[in-house]
DNA sequence: ATGTCGATACGCTATCGA
């Protein structure tokens, strides 16, 4: 069973891109961030014909979370993170599939910080604190997936020296995402892959795919009950070369 | 400081967020 998640900057500039991926890859789940599009205007007919069904929640211009499925269709959980009833940005969706639990999420990216943007990163890491925690005292498999806007460490980016004000890599970003991992999560790509650089992410800015100056922001964080079924992971980085795509790469987990 | 995207609107050019 392979899980994806693809931060597709646009889903409906974006479909032949994801259509391709998606008939090359053939994954059973995906989560996808960063829709960019009003609930009504999700391509659900061309996901439909591409052999998935769907949950999503959209939102007009920004944000945007979906849960597509190849078997049988997702059971929606919830659509948004619990903790802040004026929050309306669609940035949580979450579905059980085949008995896993997937937590779909997009992060706050935090810019510039400080200021009132970070400091919303900060409380939506703090309500994923929460509700991670209430998850993980569930004792069922579950696999929270996406693009947190988190470097882990100066390892997961290029040159760590340029990014140390942003808010993607501030002291306060890197804590945060630590602290939630040491709840009892594993970071599934760093797991397989100790000492490998790992990108997912890369500028469209000054040929930063080319130069190979990438970031590592979209995870898996799995819990124990799937840490035992991982058997492999990876970045299908070539996705990021092909034409009109997305600045990040689909990132993927296989369990057995 | 720069650069490049996608979506949007008092829409063919500019702005915002990333």
């Amino acid at each position: 069973m392979i899980i994806a998640t693809y931060n597709v900057n646009g889903v409906n500039g974006r479909l032949p891109v994801l259509l391709r991926w998606l008939q090359e890859k053939q994954p059973d789940v995906v989560c996808l961030q960063e829709l960019k599009a009003p609930q009504e205007k999700f391509p659900e007919k061309e996901i439909n014909d591409a052999g998935y069904h769907a949950v999503w929640h959209g939102q007009k211009s920004w944000n945007g979370v979906a849960i597509l499925s190849r078997g049988s269709e997702p059971q929606e959980v919830r659509r948004s993170l619990p903790g802040n009833d004026e929050d309306d940005q669609s940035r949580y969706i979450e579905a059980i599939v085949d008995g896993i639990l997937i937590g779909c999420l997009y992060l706050p990216n935090g810019n510039p910080s400080p200021g009132p943007k970070f400091d919303y990163k900060l409380s939506w890491f703090d309500r994923l604190h929460k509700h991670a925690d209430y998850l993980l005292k569930e004792n069922v498999p579950v696999v929270l997936a996406g693009d947190y806007n988190a470097i882990p460490t100066g390892f997961d980016v290029y040159k760590p020296e340029r990014w140390v004000d942003d808010a993607l890599f501030r002291p306060e970003t890197r804590a945060a995402y630590k602290s939630l991992v040491d709840q009892g999560w594993t970071d599934a790509l760093r797991h397989l892959y100790p000492d490998e650089v790992i990108y997912t992410f890369w500028d469209y800015f000054r040929k930063a795919y080319d130069r190979n100056a990438g970031l590592r922001i979209d995870h898996f964080l799995l819990s124990p009950l799937v840490l035992e079924r991982l058997v492999a992971a990876g970045v299908d980085k070539e996705v990021r070369g092909w034409e009109k795509t997305s600045d990040h790469a689909p990132v993927w987990i296989e369990l057995n």
